[in-house]
DNA sequence: GTGAAAGCGCTAACAG
DNA sequence: CTGTTAGCGCTTTCAC
């Protein structure tokens, strides 16, 4: 900056205005405000973001934490959060915390020490000081896809209850009722509302199930150990009609399972899956799905994040958006042909 | 820092260099350093990186820049450059190419603002002049998955031309000759070294097969679109009793368009298809690929970045690693009943 | 063993 | 309309 200063006779605060774009502000001459941006051009000159930061506080930079950046979903996110970002002049960390408390506390301290200017964070169990401390520093987070009791945040989740509901709805009235219910061990706001949904779709139709077909999985085994678990679960456990599973991963490792063990789908036993992706459409059968509009959800985060950090959003006012899921019905939830609803709904 | 000092009546020097670990290289006591880092953890203090890297030119940030983080493939390779980058003590910031060069390059000179130390890029096809400049600059980066011709640099790459010669050979060895080509427009070396070794796999069984049987796709349509054309490719070519998908997303949409045109695998048509995931393991049936080892490519890479940055590898003597995959031989290869999967995977 | 002080490159208040 | 200057928080040389 210095050099441009010197070589056009200018000071560095006047270059300093244009590089700012406050040409117009500071009431600087299009002639200067040109002849420094070609200037600047030539030289290819870029202002020393670290220097920057170091004066403004400001480092144009946000934080993503995901749970794992390899899962589509994940992936997906940060893909369309970077996008969005950039658009608004953001660069963007990411980091996958795979659901473990202390690599999130790392991460978010992390990234606090690179000024990053927000977060967008989907959050694990254990990270409510990390939080609060957040809040009482005021720094700028969006919570997204799940959310903490009793900490006081801007968020954006899907309605999880509803999908969960409307799947289960849907299995029940194809007859379904023998319902077997997969999901991780532990889970966070997200899971147990989907949980929440299962149950309550199956209170209001009278369906009572044996605690037992709840199957809990710990997150962090192995695919191989999971596959196991599932196929263990499915053997013990003869008499379901139908499984739901809570989330995608869990869904391809029960279909792996459900494969191993030569179970036909849905003849056998029905599938329904949260989330969607390539994989569930294509396969035969198509498995059936509460589908996130993924976009969606973080066009919205980032915008919201963005409006926070630019203070347009008042700091202590919170905001929550609960976005609506969509059922899609394939293959791997239809009754055969022979099958006749009356019956199913004897037991 | 300063707080830190005043409030143990130290200078800020030695906080400093307790700090940064040098206590004893400085000769700083034992009681000193105890008592400093015991204030540090108390307070929560962290040094703040912008000032750090202001005065040092060193950021602990290292780029990754990859086609599309949504993608399978490049989102397990974000998750372990990740990983192992944090456990060097560097931060990543990632960004998606979308395999735009204007976006290659914004996003390389933004990174470049942002002091990155060092770069990992699949590259577009026009960033030559950016990665020459890198070069002058003497910034290191490794190239991912794919080279730019006539530039000096460090790479992981895979051997693609083995990897689909293999690939075609199988098909060959099983029956199948008359095999469509489905690759992506103007693509870059890993694209080009996999048509070669297609080719070449033919040419040494002295298959000749008409140039209409390649089918390239550009970058960047919709997924309809591309499937509608590969669609319309099926009919314009009744005769072909395989199909080479040359990478994982392209084999995606194939399948998909071969189920609307309600061909069977692999009895009408075979499939195999460059890149593993679940879904190609899971599907029915099963697809034959040639997998890379991701994780390997990755854990490489940034290894060898690491290494070019802490000059344990002299500037000027770039090094390259070429990767072997596996192929994996499944049922959508397979000619019919009667053919044994065992068998064939012997190899 | 420890401290004083310069300066990394930039922004912005203030002074002309 | 433009220039002077302090200082963001840290590292590191040199001095004691």
């Amino acid at each position: 900056m210095k050099d441009i200063a010197a070589e056009l006779n200018l000071s560095i605060t006047t270059v300093s205005f244009v590089i700012n774009g406050k040409s117009e502000q500071k009431g600087i001459s299009e002639a200067t405000t040109k002849k420094v941006n070609d200037l600047i051009q030539k030289r290819g000159f870029n202002p020393n973001s670290a220097a920057r930061i170091l004066r403004t506080g400001k480092s144009q930079t946000i934080g993503l934490i995901v749970e794992d950046i390899s899962n589509y979903f994940f992936g997906y996110i940060a893909k369309t959060v970077e996008t969005e970002a950039h658009k608004n002049g953001y660069n963007v960390f990411f980091s996958s915390t795979e659901n473990d408390d202390n690599t999130a506390k790392v991460l978010i301290n992390k990234m606090k020490n690179s000024s990053v200017d927000g977060y967008i964070i989907t959050a694990t169990k254990g990270i409510k000081e990390e939080l609060e401390k957040l809040n009482r520093e005021k720094i700028p987070f969006v919570l997204l896809d799940r959310l903490i009791p009793g900490i006081e945040a801007n968020y954006v989740i899907l309605d999880n209850y509803l999908g969960a509901y409307e799947l289960t709805k849907h299995l029940l009235q194809n007859g379904y009722s023998k319902i077997g219910f997969i999901t991780i061990l532990g889970g966070m706001s997200q899971m147990c509302d989907r949980e929440r949904g299962f149950e309550e779709a199956l209170a209001k139709a009278n369906v009572r199930l044996p605690a037992k077909t709840v199957l809990k999985i710990p997150f962090g085994e192995t695919d191989e150990n999971n596959i196991k678990t599932i196929k263990k679960y499915l053997a013990n456990n003869p008499n379901l009609d139908a499984l739901f599973f809570a989330t995608n991963y869990l869904g391809v490792l029960g279909i792996e399972a459900i494969q191993q063990a030569k179970l036909s789908v849905p003849s056998d036993i029905a599938v329904v899956c949260f989330d969607d992706n390539d994989m569930f459409r294509l396969l035969s059968p198509s498995i059936t799905v509460a589908s996130q509009p993924i976009k969606e959800i973080a066009t919205r985060a980032i915008d919201l994040l963005i409006k926070i950090i630019n203070k347009e959003q008042k700091e202590d006012k919170k905001n929550g958006e609960i976005i609506n899921p969509s059922i899609i019905i394939r293959e791997s939830s239809a009754r055969n042909k022979t099958y006749k609803l009356e019956e199913a709904s004897k037991n």
